[in-house]
DNA sequence: GGATCCATCTCGACC
DNA sequence: GGTCGAGGTGGATCC
């Protein structure tokens, strides 16, 4: 990984362009070959960048650029698309490689893949006597993330969330019209599941007769085996 | 800017919990206390990160940890959140500080708003003799995007998206449902134009009888007046 | 400050 | 390789 800090002035032009004043940032020139533009602030989004494959070509400015004050001009040229990252270098203050080596990765916990998992394994946290029919059912306009029959063998489609917010109350709502069209399984209800469900999405799901049920993600994982955990 | 290439291990508490094993990587701690770790690969996004406002505090390694070799401690903390990212440095490679001072920040041009206006300037895009009632046509739930009339004089509610996915043709089907109750404009049928539009997207729209149209931008830029362009 | 919606989204999973 | 949905989404804008 090569760290410059320089005074540089950058254009991007691709999917939209973009233009950046002169002014003193950090150039970050990974390994892969894609570069990440970062000032002093905002979050962990670049202020502008290119995205591997990618190459950097260096090139000496053209005479008006030179008169301009401009030292260097580096190219970074996406290999598979038009997409193109120009850096205009005008003073560089810090200039540094090092050699990190593979980075052996992030390991997650707790995201919404999991909590279905761990619903799947444990429909009983619906209700006694539930039982799972399959996960991620299949439908025209995508998978339903839990198919059950309660106790009386009524299908129960089960949307899972991690917050529920009112697009998930309105894909479930989709789900169940969609199935309902299916005399196989009709009569379909439908039961929101999340960690946490907000006041709106809670108001519009009982409107339209979906059951929301809040669920205790360390309460499952508990009782979970613990030999399927991720750690 | 503080640039710190060391041996760490790294992990984050918070909405998951994510873990780091040791390596070698980059850490940026930014002018407003930020962090972000990166590694020499991955596109922009760091492998993790604390967002602003939060406090880095070091400190030393309690007597377990600097058996296994860590050699100092960095909790920081979020202000406002339990979100917290501890960094156990191993060995410090490289600890640079830089002045960068304030961006002037991005300059942007061909997103969505670049979009819509373009469209504005020239229905005559979605079809010979139509014109433009007007943009941005207020509803109780929000603007429509374009609101027009085509060459038989039927009101046409745009909606207009980059790319156009399930999402957006909800919402066109939300204000075309609304527009309709106004005597004055029903019938209006609704127009998805996207520069993309999913197949999903497409599917839910014909059913609902909406129009799905792909635009090119470069073409609409392309006989767009220069002189009302960004840059 | 909160809600809503876009994004050069990125990223992973699945087909 | 395409498509789709989630995200510690982030970030801007509107109210």
């Amino acid at each position: 990984m090569r760290l410059v800090i320089a005074k540089c002035q950058v254009d991007y032009a691709g999917r939209l362009t973009a233009h950046l004043p002169l002014a003193t940032r950090l150039i970050m020139v990974k390994a892969d070959g894609s570069v990440l533009v970062h000032s002093d602030g905002g979050s962990y989004k670049p202020l502008n960048w290119m995205s591997p494959p990618c190459t950097l070509v260096v090139a000496e400015p053209d005479e008006e650029a030179a008169e301009a004050g401009v030292t260097a001009v580096w190219t970074v040229q996406n290999s598979k698309s038009d997409d193109r990252l120009v850096v205009s270098i005008h003073e560089v203050l810090h200039d540094a490689d090092h050699d990190l080596g593979v980075d052996p990765g992030l390991v997650k916990d707790g995201v919404e893949a999991h909590l279905q998992k761990l619903l799947a394994e444990q429909v009983e946290t619906f209700g006694v006597g539930w039982r799972l029919v399959r996960r991620e059912y299949p439908t025209p306009i995508g998978p339903v993330d839990l198919l059950c029959r309660d106790d009386a063998g009524v299908a129960v489609a089960v949307e899972v969330k991690r917050r529920g917010e009112i697009d998930g109350v309105e894909q479930l709502t989709r789900y169940v019209e969609l199935l309902n069209r299916d005399p196989h399984l009709s009569p379909v209800r439908g039961v929101f599941a999340a960690q946490e469900i907000k006041p709106q999405a809670r108001t519009l799901a009982t409107d339209r007769g979906i059951t929301c049920v809040t669920v205790d993600y360390d309460a499952l994982r508990g009782v979970d085996d613990p030999s399927t955990r991720l750690f």
